[in-house]
RNA sequence: GUCCCCAUCGUCUAGUCAGGUUUAGGACACCAGCCUUUCACGCUGGCGACGGGGGUUCGAAUCCCCCUGGGGACGCCA
């Protein structure tokens, strides 16, 4: 049978770190068995959903590339499936009109909480067989069995055992006739062919009233897979409160999306003593049996490690298009450089934790006007270091060929003639022409920086001294 | 309060199901050193954990019980 799986959030904010690592392990599933990986938004609570937080999913996840088959679903289009299908039970027996007030539910919650006992509806309405008119308000209630146990065989969980005793009489419909989430969720997954849900384990509670629901449409349930949470890195619950709300802030820090799948798979899940996953690697090696019953925290330095890494195997012809957006913003026209951003980020990727902090510090390889650094020039720009510089800059003219082995070559001979070490000529040749102290080897820099640029800013750094 | 889940270095984890191969392995972070023209990368080493208590057993991180601690649920939210 083909694997179906889905990611259903609701509409109500931002989508974070905790909830992408389900989607993902849920995309990863399909993926893995060559199936299909649905996107359904659950905005049956009007009030709360808004259009913004949709869009803000569907962006966060388009981003990943966790793309999702078929039409996305929206369970604010489908009421009037919903309200069939809750006919059809009351039809069957297995529904119920109520008519208790909210003010005598909540007498009763409490009352049940005071004597210690677990709060459910106390069965007022469930064998009067009530036909309420137009007028009266009501909701609609499911028959949760009365007795028995419902057995939840979860992928992740392992067994669980619930007492129907301690379940509900659930509401299925409010007075508005919108359905409510355990009763759309059973309906939904039944339509979609749902054939695995995996979920965040936050829902494991609500496992064993949706299966009862599903028993009642004579469905089988689905295969359950409850995932723990994901706590932030003081261990707490990840809220808005936390810093870093939305996936999409980590994209304008300058995250890989790839880096960030690879940090949450292992949050919770691992394969041997394997850090870096690529996504094909991820996708073949993932098993949802090894997923972590306990909750993870978020390491943020671990994040940059593996965007690191990430970033060091990146392959340079994406550079241009990864990266381009943060030139951009940041006023560097990379397009009309005559210095090449693929090589730039050869040189510099080994120092790039991230696109920003790449972009930030090649931005010397794009202007023409660099920006010196004080300290440095202070200290590296000085009446000793003019004659080497001097003859560096000559040397250079000489160069028929600007290869990096032949700027070496001009290095090595004026750190000989001068009888200095190599960083005193090195130094200060970089600050002259980054305006800095910090840049990849000297040679590599001065090759790519070019000989016509490279000269001017000898000359400017040479008179600067003056 | 009731029900459910969880528990190995600061963090992510291997080992737990099938108890001995474990002086508990790896990774991030941190510290020291090496490499070196800067900064990185890389390399070497160090620090550092089985929450507590009872059992079972020749032997327990691994099995059982209790405690403690954390999380979740108990909604006309999802």
């Amino acid at each position: 049978m083909k694997v179906v799986t889905r990611f259903a959030p609701s509409p109500t904010g931002n989508l974070h770190i905790g909830t992408v690592r389900t989607a993902l392990f849920s995309w990863l599933y399909a993926r893995r068995h060559s199936g299909e990986f649905y996107l359904r938004i659950e905005d049956t609570d009007r009030q709360r959903s808004t259009p913004e937080a949709s869009k803000l999913i569907i962006d966060s996840l388009d981003w990943l590339g966790l793309s999702h088959d078929g039409d996305l679903v929206y369970q604010s289009e489908r009421t009037a499936i919903y309200r069939e299908r809750a006919r059809q039970l009351i039809e069957a027996g297995l529904a119920y009109h109520c008519t208790c007030s909210r003010e005598r539910l909540d007498a009763l919650r409490s009352e049940q909480m005071k004597q210690g006992l677990k709060p459910r509806y106390d069965h007022k309405c469930r064998e009067l067989g009530l036909v309420p008119d137009q007028s009266t308000e009501y909701v609609i209630r499911f028959k949760n069995p009365l007795d028995g146990s419902v057995v939840v065989r979860d992928m992740v969980q392992g067994e669980v055992i619930y007492d129907n005793s301690q379940l509900d009489d659930l509401i299925i419909i409010r007075p508005d006739r919108t359905p409510t989430y355990n009763f759309s969720v059973v309906v939904d997954e039944t339509d979609m062919g749902v054939t695995h849900v995996i979920r965040g384990d936050d829902h494991l509670n609500n496992t064993p009233r949706q299966i009862n629901l599903f028993t009642a449409f004579g469905q089988n349930p689905p295969k359950f897979g409850h995932v723990p949470m994901v706590l932030s890195a003081e261990g707490r619950k990840l809220s808005k409160r936390d810093n870093v709300a939305s996936v999409l802030e980590y994209r304008d820090m300058g995250y890989l999306p790839e880096a960030i799948l690879n940090y949450l798979v292992r949050l919770g899940w691992s394969h041997g003593d394997k850090e870096i996953f690529s996504l094909d690697e991820m996708i073949e090696l993932f098993d949802a049996e090894k997923i972590h019953r306990s909750p993870a925290s978020l390491d943020p330095k671990k994040l940059i490690w593996i965007n690191h890494q990430h970033m060091m195997e990146l392959d340079a012809k994406d550079i241009r298009q990864r990266s381009r957006k943060i030139f951009d913003d940041l006023g560097v026209d990379i397009e009309s450089s005559p210095v090449s951003v693929e090589r730039v980020f050869e040189a510099q990727k080994s120092r790039s934790k991230t696109l920003c902090e790449f972009v930030e510090r090649s931005r010397y390889f794009f202007v023409d006007e660099i920006e010196f650094d004080e300290s440095s020039v202070q200290k590296h720009l000085t009446e000793k270091t003019r004659r080497p510089l001097q003859e560096f800059r000559s040397a250079l003219t000489e160069i028929s060929e600007w290869t990096q082995e032949n700027i070496h070559t001009a290095l090595v001979a004026v750190v000989e003639t001068n009888g200095i070490k190599f960083g005193e000529l090195a130094q200060p040749v970089r600050v002259a022409l980054t305006g800095g102290t910090v840049s990849p080897g000297i040679d590599v820099t001065v090759e790519l920086i070019g000989k016509s640029r490279t000269l001017a800013r000898l000359d400017r750094a040479l008179g600067l001294g003056e």
